[in-house]
RNA sequence: GGAGGGGUAGCGUAAUUGGUAACGCAGUGGUCUUGAAAACCACCGCCUUCGGGCUUGCAGGUUCGAGUCCUGUCCCCUCCGCCA
């Protein structure tokens, strides 16, 4: 959520930063919306004043024991008075707030101009895309010539978009998630295991509600919602609280994710690239206000190096304005290369949300020798999505053979197999 | 899921028949001190258009006035049931 404060003192600036985002928002509204809440406010206030005065003075009386028939029959119609300012209030104050609940974050000055993928920057990158001597397999068939996905059975227990690890494969995943975690603690995250069911409260603080409803599972007859990444529960860790310990806090869980994936269809309809269900390894971090930026780089570097150990080629870009998500101020992605699709696609989105999801959230810090508490900064990056990490393995360390080498990194926690 | 008990400031506790949230501890700043402790003073929930308003888990209701009465709901504890 931005501040109104900010949207009633710049809202120029405002409005310019969005439309890089290429988002249009009727700023005037919310002027309009917010003058009226303020004035009303100021009215019920008022009155509610006159109303504390006079029920002191009939308690004054009655302990006197005098008559307090006139007060008592004034101070009704003050209460009346305030109940009618309070029933117009509601609808205004319900109409801003569920307004300002579907503006996006502004984007940061920094962020490139651009409407889609197309014109994101290309900030780093790492080795180079393989050379194969035979014919590239894709990895949904090197991973069932191995009996490592099933697909066809996981079509049959639950269908489409969801995937069965066979044996090799179910270990290669664990390994995986087993390494991604051990490499975050290095780095200093506190690893949490967290709910992967949460309240539509959370849902809002991080700021997959309103908006997209419609992308995650709702389990009904109980009222909760499928996590869509473990950001959802990290981040809500400290919704409506005052962080007491230092910062910055730095966690890191490992989550199965849940998305609907509304309207995909036909994108990505093979293989282990769209899943209603995947497994990731996720960092969260708060920080302050003023260190946001340089930790969104630290998270970058912390995300990237996964790959780097494992050894497979990537390029980072910074997303332009058209390409970024709803809280986000500023988004890396990485890419990993993936041979069978000829190019390089998603397995990382590192973001820095600044105070959007604080606001939304009520997650706060009290600044060094300040009495005032301040909203914190939230961070988070995956680190990485497994399911596509397993893609990228199978296909860029197939053999000739069919068969697919383990990199160095992964191979104690594969018990030393080197392929399988 | 059923029965009972509970939720008040970071923690522990108060608040006559409904009368306008009190106290202790912890914490922060200050006085005093060579320094510290002790003592004393102030601060010690949120918003504010600086008039004031709000705050007893949350949302409503009754009332001039609700921590207190009523309804709904969430969470915690105990017991029973179920269960990995």
């Amino acid at each position: 959520m931005l501040d109104i404060k900010r949207i009633r003192q710049e809202p120029d600036t405002v409005k310019a930063l969005l439309a890089k985002k290429h988002v249009k928002v009727n700023l005037d509204t919310v002027k309009e919306l917010d003058q009226k809440r303020r004035q009303v406010t100021l009215q019920i206030e008022q009155l509610k004043a006159r109303r504390n005065q006079s029920s002191e003075a009939v308690s004054q009386r009655k302990k006197r024991g005098e008559d307090a028939e006139a007060l008592i029959v004034e101070t009704r119609q003050v209460g009346e008075e305030i109940k009618a300012l309070e029933t117009s209030l509601e609808p205004i104050d319900k109409e801003l707030q569920d307004f300002l609940l579907t503006v996006p974050n502004t984007p940061l000055p920094q962020v490139p101009a651009g409407e889609s993928a197309a014109d994101n920057v290309e900030a780093h990158k790492f080795g180079t895309p393989p050379v194969f001597s035979f014919p590239v397999q894709a990895h949904w068939d090197i991973g069932e010539a191995l009996g490592i996905l099933d697909f066809e059975r996981a079509r049959k227990i639950s269908g489409a978009r969801f995937t069965v690890l066979a044996d090799g494969g179910a270990r290669l995943s664990r390994a995986l998630i087993n390494f991604m975690l051990d490499h975050a603690r290095a780095r200093g995250y506190q690893e949490m295991a967290t709910p992967y069911l949460v309240n539509a409260a959370s849902m809002f603080g991080t700021g997959q509600f309103p908006k997209f409803v419609d992308d995650v599972f709702h389990v009904v007859p109980h009222d909760y919602y499928l996590i869509p990444t473990a950001e959802v529960p990290l981040t809500n860790l400290y919704r409506d609280e005052i962080i007491a310990a230092p910062l910055p806090l730095k966690f890191t869980a490992y989550t199965a994710s849940f998305r609907a994936e509304a309207g995909a269809a036909g994108r990505d309809t093979r293989g282990l690239i769209r899943q209603h269900q995947f497994d990731k390894v996720e960092l969260v971090r708060f920080e302050e206000p003023e260190k946001s930026e340089a930790a969104l780089q630290q998270m970058l570097r912390d995300a990237e190096s996964v790959l780097e150990d494992l050894g497979l080629p990537y390029h980072t870009v910074m997303l332009c304005g058209g390409d970024m998500g709803f809280g986000q101020a500023l988004t890396y992605d990485i890419e990993v290369w993936l041979p069978s699709y000829g190019k390089y696609v998603e397995i990382s989105s590192v973001s820095t949300m600044t105070d959007f999801q604080a606001r939304r959230a009520g997650i706060r810090y009290r600044p060094a020798g300040s009495k005032k508490t301040e909203l914190v900064h939230t961070l988070n990056g995956s680190a990485l999505a497994v399911g596509r990490t397993m893609a990228a393995l199978l296909e860029n360390y197939q053999m000739a053979n069919g068969h697919v080498q383990i990199p160095e990194a992964l191979r104690p926690y594969m018990g030393g197999l080197d392929q399988l």
